[in-house]
DNA sequence: GTTGAGCGTT
């Protein structure tokens, strides 16, 4: 899905597909396609983006036709600022089929059965980590929080991350737990009281006609129990008055 | 209208 207006990934046999991160959402393929291929041959240039919203995911895909090129586009536009943001350009580890990629180039995983581990390298050497690294902790630690204090009302966000960078695996089943555990709280707090008659005791409004009060106090469609003392109580409103008096 | 770690489409 590219400017190209061919309808998939057109020829990633010798392709060599750079990762660009840290883009601006608002960017598009035909504004990172002049940039790049500048530098090179540029086969094409790819942005996911969102199933449901369609909005940029914040990276993109470009290809070149060689790897020198490649690499030299990488040295040349990674940290460039493009659109008032520092975008950062990288060989693409993985591949669409999730098959390895050596150099930008797409390796075929069935020739090697090489059980190399995505997660072996969380954080591939950078140009500068020695203080990169400590400036994205920190970035990366607010997000985190935030991420968090989003999770509670927008789990879809949360799922299209968690594609292999899944935290941890008891979260699905604590996620629904945590979820009923949540609203029971709250419904124990809403209901449940360290006294529920003076609760709802302070709830006097005479001004305000129940539901039934058109109802006409001859017929009263709320049945009344009768307590062993000989007293009638209301089983929907626990007589405030009497509760006022007893307490 | 927003967001900011990461790896991709017919």
């Amino acid at each position: 899905m590219s400017h190209f207006g061919r309808s998939g990934p057109p020829d990633i046999r010798d392709t060599y597909s750079l990762l660009v991160l840290n883009i601006t959402f608002r960017t598009t393929a035909d504004d990172l396609f002049p940039l790049f291929d500048k530098y090179g041959k540029v086969v094409d240039v790819f942005i996911p983006r969102d199933r449901r919203t369609g909005e940029s995911r914040g990276f993109a895909f470009v290809r070149y036709k060689y790897a020198d090129e490649a690499q030299k586009a990488v040295e040349r536009l990674d940290g460039k600022v493009v659109d008032g943001r520092e975008i950062m350009v990288q060989f693409a580890k993985y591949g669409p089929n999730a098959e390895r990629i050596h150099k930008g180039r797409i390796i075929e995983s069935s020739s090697k059965t090489k059980g190399g581990s995505r997660s072996r390298s969380p954080r591939p050497r950078h140009r500068d980590e020695h203080r990169d690294r400590d400036y994205r902790r920190r970035s990366r630690s607010r997000s985190r929080e935030r991420s968090d204090r989003d999770r509670n009302r927008g789990r879809e966000r949360d799922r299209r991350r968690s594609r292999s960078r899944s935290a941890s695996p008891d979260h699905h089943k604590d996620r629904g737990r945590g979820r009923y555990d949540d609203e029971r709280r709250s419904r124990s707090r809403s209901y449940d009281s360290p006294n529920p008659r003076r609760s709802l005791s302070p709830r006097r409004t005479p001004r305000n006609e129940s539901p039934d009060a058109h109802n006409h106090n001859e017929s009263s469609p709320v049945p009344k129990t009768a307590s062993p003392n000989g007293r009638v109580v209301d089983s929907r409103s626990p007589s405030p008055r009497r509760s006022d008096a007893d307490e």
